[in-house]
RNA sequence: GGAGAGAUGGCAGAGUGGUCGAAUGCGGCGGCCUCGAAAGCCGUUGUACCGCUUGUCGGUACCGGGGGUUCGAAUCCCUCUCUCUCCGCCA
């Protein structure tokens, strides 16, 4: 969420900032509304001044056993107009609120201008594209050689976008997920947590996929409970409606959830196989940082998760994202994409997003500053470490051999107990 | 699912319809003491909003959420949510 107050007094550059994601309309009623209520405001507390008074020499005048029926009833007056007041400011408020949740994040200074992914600028490239002597095959076809998936039977079982993962799949898609916490642990960066995989309304109003994005969700009608899109809510949710210590700053987490979208609106684009499914691994970075800290965490969280694709030998690239291609609450975000020799293209892998105090604000999460000693929002940020699908297609297309076979690359071994993938075991 | 208890400041925990923004303890901050620290002692310490004369300023609100009674509610009533204890069921 925006603060309104610097809406209201900056109120051009609020303008321009959100004519960057073409969302400037927004801002239309807003700061009309925003005036009526601090009038309401202002004349309900001067309406309660009275009353307060009233009810001080109704009080006296008692004691003294002194006439007070006169008092009583201006003060009743009073009462009245300011029910009347409140109710008005009431529905005021929520309306401002409910505009406010509907806007998304400013872009910061160094996010570059654009609409689409066109403008997106990469600001780095790492390894090569690898160089296979023979034509490679695409996960799909490797998945089904090698018996190592089997999407029939998930959309069987529940609907497509479901994969089910089968015998050395299995095990290499659980190994990744392993890889990634303990790749996080031994870095001694971040705390390793386990979170509930399904969240309440608050909690999604507090990260941002509430009340816009509902479609995307799937949701429990009888509880009023959602299913996670992503580890993100529950663990920025950790701290909803806290005050923090200064000193504990910043807070890093990590850790492992099934994560589960609809995809509404997405069909056709990249549905094939892993390239778009409804429910995938992934292992969550997520940090409470000090406003003057987070650009530099931005950059750490941004390469620990690069860290972990030069370990197991995969071609990457890292973006920066337009203005009008980051996501809702964003105000910077660097997505990192894969190379995918048999589609011929990159796949992202990785959206590492500072959202500076836009989720604390909607998640009431402060800390205490020990200069001021006054409490202020922390800057959020998160980021994929990483999701397993698309990285899934990736290693298996770039460590295929000319016989059919997949090799595992070193860093992996230890957590498969396997060095090669075949369409007749393991070994 | 049944019965009961509870929700108060950063945390713990008192609180009679009016002077309660709220005792006390812990924590935090400042000072004394000390070579320094601990301990001890003294003092201090809520948040949000509105306003302007931007101040150690004025006003308002906030004791889980919402509603009611009253001139006046942390305190009385209704309701919702959540937590805890016991019983039942399940693992």
């Amino acid at each position: 969420m925006l603060d309104i107050r610097f809406i209201r007094e900056n109120e051009t550059e609020a303008r321009r900032l959100l004519d960057m994601r073409g969302q400037a309309l927004l801002l239309g009623g807003l700061l009309s509304l925003d005036k009526r209520r601090r009038a309401l405001i202002e004349a309900t507390d001067a309406q309660k001044a009275r009353r307060n008074e009233l009810s001080r020499e109704i009080s006296e005048a008692a004691k003294r056993g002194g006439e007070i029926s006169d008092l009583k009833e201006e003060s009743r007056r009073i009462g009245d107009s300011i029910t009347a007041g409140d109710a008005e400011l009431k529905a005021i408020e929520n309306d401002l609120e409910s505009r406010l949740l509907q806007i998304p994040n400013f872009p910061h200074a160094s996010v570059p201008p654009g609409r689409t992914a066109e403008d997106n600028l990469v600001v780095r490239e790492w390894g090569i594209k690898p160089v296979l002597d023979f034509t490679p095959k695409d996960h799909l076809a490797l998945g089904k050689e090698l018996r190592i998936f089997d999407f029939e039977r998930g959309t069987k079982i529940t609907g497509s976008g479901f994969p089910v993962y089968h015998s050395a799949g299995a095990v290499l898609e659980r190994s990744l997920v392993n890889f990634f916490l303990d790749f996080h642990r031994e870095r001694g960066t971040y705390t390793e947590v386990t979170v509930p995989f399904v969240v309440n309304r608050k909690s999604l109003i507090g990260t941002g996929q509430l009340p816009k994005f509902e479609e995307d969700l799937y949701l429990s009608n009888t509880d009023d409970l959602f299913l996670i899109p992503t580890a993100e809510v529950p663990i920025t949710n950790l701290h909803r409606d806290e005050l923090l210590n200064e000193s504990e700053l910043p807070i890093c987490y990590c850790g492992y959830t099934p994560c589960f979208r609809r995809e509404a609106g997405s069909y056709g684009k990249d549905t094939r196989g892993f390239l778009r499914v409804h429910q995938f691994d992934k292992v969550e970075m997520v940090k409470f940082t000090r406003p003057e800290d987070s650009y530099a965490e931005h950059e750490k969280m941004t390469k620990d998760a690069t860290a972990i694709l030069e370990s197991l030998g995969l071609h990457y690239r890292v973006v920066l994202l337009c203005a009008g291609d980051m996501g809702f609450g964003a105000a910077k975000c660097y997505d990192i994409e894969i190379w995918s020799p048999a589609e011929q293209k990159w796949l992202e892998i990785s959206s590492c997003s500072n959202f500076e105090a836009y989720q604390a604000r909607r998640a009431n999460i402060r800390y205490r500053r020990s200069d001021t000693g006054k409490p202020e929002f922390v800057h959020t940020l998160n980021g994929s470490g990483l999701a397993t699908p698309r990285l899934l297609v990736c290693l298996l297309e770039t460590y295929q051999n000319d016989d059919g076979t997949v090799s595992v690359p070193d860093v992996l071994k230890k957590y498969t107990g396997f060095g090669l993938i075949t369409s007749s075991g393991v070994r």
